[in-house]
DNA sequence: CTGTTAGCGCCTTCAG
DNA sequence: CTGAAGGCGCTAACAG
């Protein structure tokens, strides 16, 4: 004798059959788009559900359909903040939909990933992928699942764009409007801090911040632009640079937050006001630009948005028949630029 | 005819019985914790599993044992470097365990809980839930898990902490040392900021602050000890009202890395060296501990064993007969003290 | 120590 | 539009 109730703890299709009086199938069509059903057996299947408060036992169902249910997110991403974000939000889009989310993590450079990646794919069972950045960029781990033929939806890529299904933003538009935001403050001088050059969205940023200076009609000193990886230690190199310039910029834009909080770390060292003298904007409006003094003028990506697309799409694509084109559907969502205290007009006795 | 192979991509039960010359329940068993197995078949179907890169299926698995192998984390930790550290341990040790990890996140307040946690725990079917702080905390959770008869492991609990079985960190014993560490370097005014006065942590951080001076023979100054409530925004406040005393402390610890970011922030503007006329410590080693300058000195929690040691605890739980005293197993890790920038020797001319 | 039998809850296939 | 039969891959329960 059992004492542990575990044996599906609600009640079963068949349950619900009974109460409404057809047969367990016809709950089972009812459920799965009720399609080829009459509408009032429907309603009965619905209320017999709603009374017993059914949930389809998903062990059995994955079963019998042949499909583990789970996704598999592959990721390296050093930042704590868009990696929670993003967690969050794919897990929660995927329960809606009545899938599960497993993490694959191997290391942060093609190779490590090289290494293993053929063996998860044959020996887990994901019915799909969603890859997020920079390993949406790794070329050992795209030819891995085109190889395996898996579905995938790939976040922010850069290479062979339309290879599989994708959620980007537009950080082309939202670094121009940022840099256009200076720009309306009276900067003349701007500083710009790269992201990794291997980095997809590093050279969407760049190509936004020079699109806005021609806008303007400034020339491109190529001084003011210098290289950084995303991290802060680069960052603290790119802003020492800058700042010991003979001419230094009166704002800087830093790729990420990180490397605009280490413009702000040597601002303050150097005795330099910010924003009174120096304006500093980020990007990806992570922990770190609010738990910074001044805070950042940065610029928001809807994280939460790309993934229940991704979400969205990899589902589609995984229901589509092969060869159908949604596996290439490509989404674009807006960047939000928001306005702090690091950044503010120029000072008048300069620029 | 389906171009699709999904119907269990790899081997099943059966091929690896057969290619091992035994039954699939043999197998069965060398895949449960192999006992009651002689030596030599084990080794017989260990190869086999190996050489046909069998992975058993984990609905099928579910359905059969009439577990969901679901575990549920409630959570609500604005903190996203703790999130993400704790997902990714609690997800890994899950994935290695056969478990699958659900998130579950409805708000920051007990009352905000109470309206769904009843539902919640009725509709899902998880096998056990494990709870992140202040959640652990939460009355109408913790009742509502009772009633639902539910294995539990809290993380860092501190009302009834033996209702369930736990996981904490010595985080009083942690600040004792940091404390020390602080005196150790020539310190006599010691500033401290506390965190929110109903998260358990903080009283524990405190207490061994107090400690510390205790063992020092230090007498306690009530206007050295300022409240805060783990917030950036409150830390500026506490470090504003410790900076502004007409004797400031030489040296401030503050209860986590987000306030002790305040103090160097406020300590800038206000023309304060950090850490040549002030040594600034933190607490919980966040992405924010080295990203700004100087880096932090702070305290690591060892979030991912904590993680493991929850998950492991729980399975354990869930394993257990009823009544069996698993259930209220508590397991107390160590923290580390990280010296980084932010502290240095005192300052000759002062203290 | 090992095999047999009988489902777990649901869905696919094929008849009505 | 609906139902009956059978099986997905695995594991309890019971034999031997």
């Amino acid at each position: 004798m059992r004492t542990r109730a575990n044996k599906q703890s609600g009640a079963t299709i068949k349950d619900v059959a009974d109460l409404a009086g057809v047969s367990a199938m016809t709950v089972s069509r009812v459920l799965n788009s009720g399609h080829r059903v009459r509408p009032a057996t429907q309603e009965r299947v619905e209320a017999a559900i709603r009374e017993l408060n059914y949930r389809p036992n998903l062990s059995a169902r994955s079963l019998a359909k042949a499909r583990s249910l789970f996704i598999g997110l592959l990721y390296n991403n050093p930042n704590p903040g868009y990696v929670s974000e993003l967690l969050i939000g794919l897990m929660n889009r995927c329960r809606q939909v009545g899938y599960h989310l497993v993490i694959e993590n191997f290391g942060s450079t093609d190779e490590e990933w090289a290494a293993d990646i053929d063996g998860l794919l044959s020996s887990s069972n994901f019915d799909g992928l969603i890859v997020a950045p920079p390993v949406s960029d790794f070329d050992s781990v795209i030819s891995a699942i085109e190889r395996a033929d898996l579905p995938c939806v790939r976040i922010a890529p850069e290479q062979e764009p339309d290879l599989f299904a994708s959620v980007r933003t537009d950080d082309r538009d939202a670094a121009r409007r940022m840099t256009r935001h200076l720009l309306d403050l009276g900067h003349r001088r701007l500083g710009f801090i790269a992201g990794d050059a291997g980095h997809g969205a590093s050279r969407q940023r760049m190509s936004g911040f020079c699109a806005a200076l021609e806008d303007a009609g400034i020339e491109l000193e190529d001084a003011l632009i210098v290289e950084g990886r995303f991290t802060y230690r680069s960052g603290l190199a790119a802003a020492e640079k800058l700042l010991s310039m003979p001419e230094p910029p009166t704002a800087i834009f830093a790729s990420n937050d990180d490397m605009a909080a280490a413009v702000v770390g040597v601002a303050a060292r150097k005795g330099i006001d910010v924003p009174g003298q120096l304006s500093v904007a980020g990007f990806d409006d992570t922990h770190t630009a609010t738990t910074l003094w001044p805070q950042l003028t940065t610029v928001r990506q809807p994280i939460a948005d790309m993934a229940g697309a991704a979400v969205d799409l990899l589902t589609a694509a995984i229901n589509a028949e092969p060869d159908q084109d949604v596996a290439q559907t490509q989404r674009l969502l807006p960047c939000e630029v928001i306005i702090r205290d690091s950044s503010c007009p120029v000072a008048p006795d300069r620029g």
